[in-house]
DNA sequence: AGGAGCGGTTGAATCGTTTTAATTCTTGGG
DNA sequence: CCCAAGAATTAAAACGATTCAACCGCTCCT
C-alpha cells in the first residue's frame, strides 16, 4: 500500500515541494529543464495529487452538487448531462443527488454538499428551502434553482414556464374536440405539478363547456400512473374522461399501460386522448406514441451551471431568473 | 461570508478543539454536560464540519465512485440506486460517472476518483483496465467490476451470465419457430455485447436449419438501433430476418421504432419477432411490449457495494466473483 | 496518608497541498 | 569586475479536523 506525495516527487526530482506544486499549477514560473525533470518524476512514481489537501487549502472543492427529484426520470438525467458538459468545460465535475421527492433526503444532500464545501449547488427543490440556500450563500456556496422559479428574487433560477405548458397541453386537447378532461398529477406541493394544473385551469376557464377533473397521485412515477389509469377503468363509461393530461411522461406511460392492458382494444386515442409532459426519449416509442410538452432539458442544465459559475466568481452579482418556453409535440396519442 | 471552524465552536463552548472533535466522533468519551454545551454551540453557530480536512487526516473519503457505460440506460441507473442504498446504510455516498463507452472519459473518471481518494471504485468497464485497478488497490482503493467478470481472478466482480442470457433469448426465438435470426449489437469490445452473441451462437449451433446474421452497430443506443432497423427495411423481403435479438432494450426500442414507423403495418411480431435485453421499465410500455432478458439490476449494485466494503475493511480478503442468472420475460414482441 | 486508577480534558502533531516572502542564482550594463 | 534586476527556487506558514500522549483532579483502597 504505497502512498506517493509531493514530498516524494520533490525528493526524486531533487527540488523543493514548492517547485513541484508550481510545475503542476504554474509551469510558466519554472525553468523548462526543471519542469521536465519534475514531470518525469511524477510519471515514474505514478503520483496523483490528493484532492482533499488541495481543497482544504483553497476552501472549496471542484465539484458542483446537483439534487434532482428523481434520477429515474430521463428528464432529470438529461438536465444532469447538460450540467455535466458545461461543468467539464470549466474543469469541474458534478455529483448527482437524488431526493426522491423526500424532504429528509433532500436535506441530507444539502448537508453533505455543505460539508464538502462544493463549488455550488443546483437543486430542483421539493420543500421550500430558500432560507437554507441563503445561508449557503452566506458561506460562499452559490445555489441555483433548477426547473423552478424562486419565490425570493435574490436566488437565481432556471426554469420552464409550466403554466404556459399546462395551458398548451389542454388547449390542444380542447382543439381536438375533447370536453371532459382529467389531470393526473401529484403531490401538489411540487410546484411543477401545481403550475401545470393552473395552466390547465386557464385553458379550461375560457371554454365553458369543458370540465376539468383532478386525479391526485402521490408520486410522479410509472407505478402511480398505472394505478390512476386502473382507477379510471373501473368507472362506468359515461363517467370516464375523454382526455387525460398527465403531469409528466412517466405518469402518462403508466396510465397508457393501464388503459391498454385490459384488452379493451384501442382505447387511446379513440376513446381517451392522452398527453404527457417532458417529452422524454421513450415517449415516442410508447405503445401509442405519446404527445407531450417538450422542455429544453440539456439547455436548462447548461444554463444553470453558467449562472452558478458566474455567481461563484463574483458573489455580489445580481440574481437572474431565466425562463424557457415549452413546446407542444403532437403524436398519435391525441390525434383523432 | 462566514466561516465556522471547530476552533470557533471550542471557544464558544469554553473547551478545547480536541473535545469538540470528540463530541462529534466519540461522544461516549465526553461528560454529558460538556456534550450538551458543545452541541448547543454547534447549533448556535451553524457549524458544519469541513470534509476536506477530515479526509486529509484519515486518508480516504466517504464516497464510492461508480463508473457506468451509459447513464441514460435505466439498467445502469437501477444499479446506481441499488449501490446508493447499500452505501447509505454504511454512511457513504456514491458519485456517478458516465464513461459513455469512451476510453478517455473512463480514464478521466478513474483519475478523478483516485485524486479524491475515494473509499472504493465500482466500474462497468469499457477498456481493459485490470492493471489500473490493481494499481488502485495497491494504493488502498479497492475496486469491484460491475456487470462484467474479470479476466484476472484477483479483482472481484458482480455480473450476470450474459452467455446464458444470449442463449435464453435465441432459444426462445427458435422455439417460436423463427429460423433467420439477426443479432444487432456493438461495439464488440464491450464484453456484454460479445457474450450475448456467443450465447446466441450456442443456441443456433444445435439447430442446423437456423442462421445467425450479425449486424454490428457502434453504440448501444436508441439512435443506433433505429439506424439498424432502417437498414433492415431496405432489404428485399426475402433477405430480411424473421427474428431480431438486440443487444439491449435501448437498441431494441430503436429497432422497433424504425420497423413501425414506415407504415408497413404490424411488422412486429408477425413478420419479425424482436427481443431485447435488460428488461428496463420502459420495455413493457413500448409500441409493442418488448420481450427481454431480465437482470437483477438493483441487486447487482447492492452486492457490489457489499463486496467493496468488505475489501475496504480488510484489503487482504480474497476476491470474489458473483454471477447472477438472467431470466426470460416474454411479451407481445415475440408472440405469434 | 499515599498512591493507584479512572474519567475527563487538553495541546500539539499530523495529514498533503498551495502560496508567500525570502533567498539564491544569472545575466547584462556600466 | 561589480552591481542591479530579473529569474528561479526554497522554506515555512496555512488550511481545519482528528488523534494520541500527557495531564488534571477525584475517589477508593490499603
Amino acid at each position: 500500500m504505497t502512498v506517493v506525495s509531493v514530498r516524494d516527487v520533490a525528493e526524486r526530482a531533487g527540488v523543493s515541494v514548492g517547485t513541484v506544486s508550481n510545475v503542476m499549477n504554474h509551469p510558466e514560473k519554472v525553468s523548462a529543464a526543471t519542469v521536465a525533470r519534475v514531470r518525469s518524476a511524477i510519471d515514474d512514481l505514478g503520483f496523483i495529487r490528493n484532492d482533499a489537501a488541495r481543497q482544504l487549502r483553497d476552501g472549496r472543492s471542484k465539484t458542483i452538487g446537483l439534487i434532482v427529484l428523481d434520477v429515474r426520470n430521463p428528464f432529470f438525467t438529461d438536465i444532469a448531462r447538460g450540467a455535466e458538459d458545461q461543468a467539464a468545460a470549466a474543469g469541474l465535475t458534478v455529483t448527482l443527488g437524488n431526493s426522491d421527492e423526500n424532504t429528509d433526503r433532500e436535506s441530507t444532500y444539502l448537508d453533505l454538499f455543505e460539508q464538502q464545501r462544493v463549488h455550488g449547488v443546483l437543486i430542483s427543490p421539493y420543500a421550500d428551502i430558500t432560507q437554507r440556500l441563503l445561508r449557503l450563500r452566506k458561506r460562499g456556496i452559490p445555489a441555483v434553482l433548477v426547473d423552478r422559479t424562486s419565490t425570493d428574487l435574490s436566488v437565481s433560477s432556471v426554469s420552464v414556464d409550466d403554466i404556459a405548458g399546462g395551458r398548451l397541453a389542454v388547449e390542444h386537447l380542447i382543439a381536438q374536440g375533447r370536453r371532459r378532461i382529467a389531470y393526473i398529477g401529484g403531490p401538489m406541493e411540487i410546484r411543477q405539478v401545481a403550475d401545470r394544473l393552473e395552466g390547465a385551469r386557464h385553458a379550461v376557464a375560457v371554454n365553458p363547456d369543458v370540465t376539468l377533473d383532478v386525479i391526485p397521485i402521490d408520486a410522479l412515477s410509472v407505478i402511480a400512473g398505472r394505478a390512476a389509469g386502473a382507477e379510471i377503468l373501473t368507472r362506468p363509461a359515461a363517467q370516464r374522461p375523454d382526455a387525460i393530461f398527465a403531469a409528466n411522461d412517466l405518469v402518462a406511460m403508466g396510465v397508457l399501460q393501464a388503459l391498454m392492458m385490459q384488452g379493451h382494444g384501442m382505447l387511446v386515442p379513440e376513446q381517451i386522448a392522452l398527453i404527457g409532459y417532458d417529452d422524454i426519449d421513450f415517449a415516442s416509442a410508447a405503445v401509442v406514441p405519446l404527445s407531450s410538452i417538450r422542455q429544453p432539458s440539456a439547455l436548462i442544465g447548461q444554463t444553470a451551471v453558467e449562472i452558478l459559475l458566474d455567481e461563484a466568481a463574483d458573489p455580489t452579482i445580481e440574481a437572474r431568473q431565466v425562463v424557457f418556453q415549452p413546446e407542444l409535440v403532437v403524436r398519435a396519442s391525441t390525434r383523432r
